[in-house]
DNA sequence: GGCCTCGGTCGAAGCGCTTCGACTCCACTC
DNA sequence: GAGTGGAGTCGAAGCGCTTCGACCGAGGCC
């Protein structure tokens, strides 16, 4: 391995010398910063990574916890972890991938470590574990998701709040009276996710506005569950015109089993999904849908990082406004 | 933060000593790791990542290269992702996030930097420019998949050659003797992706040898494109009875036009998958498939690194041996 | 013309750890 | 009773980099 000493020896210069070409962090005049970079070409310079962090106490790494469960919906996470890890790069840090399995644990040795300046967490709780641990470890932290509590801490996540009412209301213009909640599997609901709760309190607030009455079914993936989980909704409100999806793994099982009953889409029930675009328009019916912005919220939680670790950034809970996309899947209530 | 000297002059010994107790190098007193170990506690000290790395040379960071094109069932990548990351873990190594979007030069700059001890690829193509670079850097390294050139590289994939005689010996078996491949996206084949090819030769060769005839065709994932190509398909070879699957994204679609055309599984047509458990029994009809051992794929890679990383491991290629599952999704061929 | 300023460069002191050789006991052996 | 060997500990020398203060000319100023 070749040493900034080398580079030095090799461009007649000192060490220190190279370090500030290296990091700009002093002037070099022309003639000096050409002479050490053609060195570093001929050579194949690369700086220790161990090196540079020890000297600097600065990793140029970011730690990102992801969820193990699967009871989530993959694509989203691994959206989000992939324009974490692209963004990250663009600024120059490379990204630590964690999964949920050490638990806290990992925040602690993380941070005491100095493996990773700074620390993403995705999936998280409403009151999640992690985050005493994460306050008085000092180090910066950006959330996906949005704990009870977020003093002293950056969020990042779409407006689940905003994001249920906009269905709601899409579906109230359209002339909808009653609606079902198809949300995601119990468990989501049991952990607290703040997504998932977030969105039925949305949904309820505007039902109310609106008038629209609303009925919550938390539902797992798959055609055997939707199934029971559809007959019951409408044994209890046979009515119900309109149904909002907050569950990619449920979409083509329901639009499977309306077509199946002889419900047409958007004729007889109107669908709208929270979902990521490409579940929306690759269904069988392209469906009308709030898109999720995984890759917007990945790379705003990177930008938040680099500001934090710059010395620029507050702490503050950032929303990504919801955007729905009227498809296919909706239409003016059957009279 | 703590540092080893703290501890040390906490306990009463030399930083040696303490870091002797920590690695296991040297025999210890019990009585003086005791002290040690009391100290490391009451102090909260972890060691420093940079230092560590810097002294000894190895940083316990395995890279791992996942793409960045989403053309590839996502769930699958996010598997094996978190099945390195986890098992990493158990071995004592934190793992490095790399997408392919810096491309080959990410090699060179982790090689170069000292950042990981080794690396992990995933998707690797027939002739991946990323292993030249692998090679002459020297570093140690995995591949999930396999190369035309394997020399000098560790590999561990499923062994998709079997995989595709499997399916193939399957059908053959319950007497049906027209098969349709629909296969991964066209780009999938046109990057010579290894797994793609070799799926479809083991195919071809099964099917001469059982005299079936076989006719292939790639395929993008949702409705509009299944329909197209099942059209095709039929138009071609009318007598068409056996389908064998491998794209995640083709499945439900496929399932669903073949019950719009009136054609019932397993009674008419029988269909096989390549693709992971939970699709498969997730479908709509249960599947009767070949598995895709995401996480033994991820597991069998990290203990490869590590087994070379301490001097035990060899350059071979490990192909997991396939399983077939029989569902509900095939049956003999109707008469 | 002396003085100050400032751009450009260097030397040296670490950053916190690992590891090698050396040293000290102490229990044996012959 | 001197010699041997192993267990247990220490000191010191780095690992390759960053960064601080110092130094040295060259202008600009009065």
């Amino acid at each position: 391995m070749v040493t900034l000493a080398e580079v030095a020896q090799h461009a007649g210069v000192s060490a220190s010398t190279v370090s500030y070409v290296l990091s700009g962090k002093r002037s070099i005049s022309a003639s000096t910063r050409e002479r050490v970079e053609h060195s570093i070409q001929q050579l194949g310079y690369h700086p220790n990574a161990g090196a540079r962090a020890l000297a600097s106490s600065r990793s140029n790494i970011i730690a990102l916890m992801v969820p193990l469960r699967t009871d989530m919906y993959v694509p989203v996470m691994m959206e989000i972890a992939i324009a974490v890890a692209t963004s990250a790069r663009t600024h120059g840090y490379d990204v630590l991938l964690l999964t949920g399995e050490e638990g806290p644990a990992a925040v602690r040795r993380i941070a005491g470590s100095s493996l990773a300046d700074a620390m993403i967490l995705m999936d998280v709780e409403l009151h999640d574990e992690r985050l005493p641990l994460l306050r008085d470890s000092g180090r910066t932290a950006v959330l996906i998701g949005l704990p009870s509590d977020t003093s002293g801490l950056t969020c990042v996540d779409l407006d689940f709040e905003a994001t249920g009412a906009l269905c709601v209301d899409h579906l109230a213009g359209l002339g909808h009276r009653e609606v079902a909640v198809i949300g995601e599997a119990a468990a989501v609901y049991e952990r607290h996710t703040g997504f998932a709760e977030r969105t039925v309190d949305g949904i309820r607030a505007k039902a109310q506005e609106t008038g629209v009455r609303i009925l919550h079914r938390p539902c797992e993936g798959g055609y055997a569950a939707m199934a029971g989980t559809l007959g019951r909704i409408f044994d209890e409100r046979p009515g119900t015109t309109g149904f909002i999806v907050q569950n990619e793994a449920a979409v083509e099982p329901l639009l499977n089993l309306l077509q199946q009953q002889g419900r047409a889409v958007p004729e007889d029930v109107s669908v709208v999904a929270i979902c990521p675009e490409q579940v929306a328009t690759q269904a069988s019916v392209r469906l009308t849908s709030v898109a999720i912005p995984a890759q917007e919220m990945g790379r705003r939680s990177v930008e938040q990082v680099v500001a934090k670790l710059t010395g620029r950034g507050t702490d503050e809970v950032e929303l990504l406004e919801p955007v729905l996309t009227v498809r296919a899947s909706s239409g003016p209530a059957p009279v």
